[in-house]
DNA sequence: GTCTATAATAAGATAGAC
DNA sequence: GTCTATCTTATTATAGAC
C-alpha cells in the first residue's frame, strides 16, 4: 500500500468518510430499514445521484459503516489486549464498557435483525466478516482465559458469554434509561454493567 | 358485557383472531418495518381489502397482536401472583422464563424500536399502554419485594431490574444461540436465566 | 463526480361491484 | 364482508447533461 495520495485522492477518501460518519449516525438513530437514502445525502449536503458513485447500494452503505464500526472495537480491543495490568476478565468488562458508551454516544449501529436485506449483505462482505471473526476470537480467548481464572462463570457455554457481551451493543435497556433522564450516562453504564456481569439478584459478599 | 353473541359475530371474532394470530407469527419472525400487510392477507387467506375492514391501519393490525401478548403476560403473571409457594424474587425468574419461552416458540412480537412508526401508534392506544402499566406495576411490586428480601440486589434502581426483564422479550441471545443450533430450547432458556440472574461472573458459593 | 430529472418498484390504503 | 382492480406515496436506483 502506498501512502501517498494524490490530493483528488484524498478528497474524495475525505468525502467517502464524511458518507460514512453520516451513515453510522443514521444507522444508529433509526436503524437500517427506516434510514433512506435520501437523508444520508441530505446529511452529507450531495445529491443522491453522487452517493450512488461512491457506494453501489443502500446494503453497500449500511456496510461500510459496519466496517467502520468494527475497525473501532478491533482498535479498543488491541489497547486492553497491549495492556499488561488487565487480566482477561477485567479486559472483557472494559470492551463491554466501551460498547456502552459508544452506543449512549450514538455512534453505534443497531445491528440488523434476523431478518433483513442487511444481514444477507452483511454475510456475503468480506471485508465485514473478516473482522467480525476476528473480534470474536479475541474476545472468545478472552473468555476462555477468564473462566479458567475463575473471573467469569464456567459453567456458562463460551458463546453464551460471547453473545451476551456482543447483545450489549443493541441493549435496549439503555436507550429506556436514557429515555427516563434519571440517570446521566456515567450512571447508566455502570447499572447495565453491574445487572450484566453480576446479576440480577444479591451477591453474597465477594471472597475475592 | 353480554356473554350472548350471534353466530355472525361469532365468526367474525373468529377471524380476528386468525388475524391477530397471523400477525404476532409474522412480527416475531420479521417485524414490523418488514412485515407486509399483503404477507398478513395471503397467511390468513384473505383479500388484503378485507383485512382493513377489520383494522383500519397496520398499525392498528400490530397493535392488537401486542395487546393479545400484554393479555398472556397479564394471565401468567396473575398465575405467578396466586402461587403462595413463590417469593417475589421467584415469581421475577418465572415470569422472565416465560418470555424466554415464549421467544423461542416464535410467539413473542419484537418490541419497537425507538424510531417507529409504531411506537407512536401503540403510546397513543389505550388499550395497550393500561396494559403495559399493569403489568409494570406488578412487576414493579415483585422487584422492591424482592429486593426488600435480598434475593434481587438493592444496588439496581427498580426500573433497571424492570426493563432488564422486559429486554428478555426480545435478547438477540437467544436467537443466536438456537441459530447456532448447538443446543436445545431448554438450555438455552437455561443458560440465558443464569447469565441474566446470576451474571456473568464467577458467583462465590452462595450462603443462601 | 456532481447535478436535475426520471424510471421502476414496492407497499399502504381505497373504490366499487357483488 | 369479501373480492378484484386501482390509487397514492415513498424509496431505491439510474439516465444523461455538464
Amino acid at each position: 500500500m502506498s501512502t501517498k495520495l494524490s490530493f483528488r485522492q484524498k478528497v474524495h477518501l475525505a468525502r467517502e468518510d464524511a458518507i460514512v460518519t453520516a451513515v453510522k449516525r443514521l444507522l444508529a438513530d433509526k436503524g437500517f430499514d427506516l434510514m433512506t437514502v435520501d437523508e444520508v445525502a441530505a446529511e452529507v449536503g450531495i445529491a443522491k445521484a453522487s452517493l450512488y458513485k461512491h457506494f453501489p447500494s443502500k446494503e453497500a452503505l449500511a456496510a461500510a459503516a459496519m466496517v467502520q464500526v468494527m475497525d473501532s472495537a478491533l482498535a479498543e480491543s488491541a489497547r486492553l489486549q497491549a495492556d499488561a495490568g488487565l487480566d482477561a476478565g477485567a479486559r472483557l468488562r472494559e470492551i463491554t464498557r466501551w460498547t456502552l458508551r459508544t452506543q449512549l454516544a450514538g455512534e453505534m449501529p443497531t445491528l440488523p435483525s434476523e431478518n433483513s436485506s442487511l444481514r444477507a449483505a452483511l454475510l456475503a462482505h468480506e471485508g465485514y466478516m473478516t473482522r467480525l471473526m476476528d473480534l470474536s476470537d479475541r474476545l472468545g480467548e478472552w473468555i476462555v482465559q477468564a473462566q479458567a481464572d475463575g473471573t467469569i462463570d464456567p459453567a456458562l457455554p463460551p458463546e453464551v458469554v460471547l453473545y451476551t457481551v456482543f447483545a450489549r451493543a443493541c441493549d435496549p435497556v439503555v436507550g429506556f434509561l436514557k429515555a427516563g433522564g434519571r440517570h446521566d450516562d456515567a450512571a447508566i453504564v455502570e447499572h447495565v454493567m453491574r445487572s450484566c456481569f453480576g446479576g440480577l439478584q444479591t451477591r453474597p459478599p465477594s471472597a475475592a
